[in-house]
DNA sequence: AGACTCAAACTACATGGATT
DNA sequence: AATCCATGTAGTTTGAGTCT
């Protein structure tokens, strides 16, 4: 973790002018064994305004309802600023930390310090010199390796046929993985090949920070339904979650607009509705297991959702997967 | 070694849809 | 209307493998 605070003290002088050392915290003793095992804490001073940076073990996208929760823990034990650490923040992490005034810090983009006046979007953003999410694309190259036996070995070639995309973007898309430092791209021959050396668990925790909802939109119809289960319908699959009575089912932008005109009708609102359509940027069949989406998806189309409830069942799923 | 071949990778531009 | 984004297409370059 060593890593994570040099570069934390090197991005506080860097945009702060602020020459200041962190040193491990001597903890009350009073912390919750899970907590203490969970982060590590560092005393820094900042202005003379003592701050205790708490930084997760493993560089994970902690969920902000429970991250709120721990923080609130430690809080309760440090008399000054306590400030969250990671270095890849998910940009819907990031609102709504800001949201819940939450104190943070991703050296090397943003920082977010309201305690101290401090809020460092608008540098974050002249910043933004690599993208901040996958394009759909590449995210599809994700959620196939994911949902399937191998993480090592793809060529585009391979994927081409798999996943329907062009050469190019498949390129593309090896390249914003390369530049993601997600796995590692050799060449097999002149062919340029993409394994990822860590499990698939490492794969999903490293790529979910740049992963982003396959809704495009989500609208209500009337008539036929596509078959492909989504949203909250097929979380009720995957979870112990009631289904809404209305079912949820996922499209591509391509089916749909086959359908558009001839099978269905659109609806203002759900009066009357026989389904809620979510038309993905993906194709949801390409990974769906049956007539369900596939977790992974699931998960980034529902982690928006401000609900505690739907929070936990997203988080047993992913803990039910068999990685 | 040099020439040839073929497919992968790249550059530059086009397109269609979404966003402002 | 103007701009952006994701992706596709055409044309060019590159380089590994093969033949002479």
């Amino acid at each position: 973790m060593n890593k994570t605070i040099a570069a934390v003290e090197r991005y506080l002088s860097e945009v702060l002018g602020v020459q200041s050392k962190a040193r491990p915290w001597k903890e009350t003793g009073n912390l919750p064994f899970f907590l203490t095992n969970y982060y590590e804490f560092y005393e820094i001073s900042l202005w003379e305004h003592p701050c205790l940076l708490m930084i997760p073990e493993e560089d994970v996208d902690v969920l902000p309802a429970a991250l709120k929760k721990h923080r609130d823990c430690v809080q309760s034990e440090w008399d000054g600023c306590c400030i969250y650490v990671q270095e890849a923040i998910s940009p819907h992490n990031r609102q709504r930390l800001i949201q819940h005034r939450v104190p943070f810090i991703a050296p090397g983009n943003q920082m977010y310090l309201p305690d101290l006046g401090i809020d460092l979007r608008e540098y974050f953003q002249q910043s933004k010199s690599s993208k901040e999410t996958l394009s759909p694309a590449t995210q599809a190259v994700v959620v196939y390796t994911l949902c399937h036996a191998t993480t090592e070995g793809y060529t585009a070639s391979t994927l081409i046929k798999e996943l329907g995309y062009s050469r190019m973007t498949l390129i593309r898309a090896f390249n914003e993985l390369e530049a993601a430092n997600i796995g590692v791209i050799d060449k097999r021959g002149r062919e340029r090949c993409w394994s990822f050396t860590g499990g698939k668990r490492e794969l999903w925790n490293q790529a979910l920070p740049l992963l982003s909802s396959p809704v495009k939109q989500r609208i209500w119809i009337k008539g036929k339904t596509p078959k492909i289960q989504a949203g909250f319908t097929a979380l009720g699959e995957r979870s112990m979650l009631n289904p809404p009575s209305i079912c949820t089912y996922a499209t591509s932008t391509e089916e749909w607009k086959t359908w558009k005109e001839a099978v269905v009708k659109t609806l203002p609102i759900s009066e009357g509705a026989t389904a809620e359509l979510e038309i993905w940027h993906y194709d949801p069949s390409l990974f769906a297991d049956g007539d369900i989406v596939d977790p992974y998806s699931l998960y980034l189309s529902l982690r928006d959702t401000e609900d505690e409830r739907t929070e936990i069942a997203l988080e047993e799923m992913i803990e039910k997967i068999e990685w």
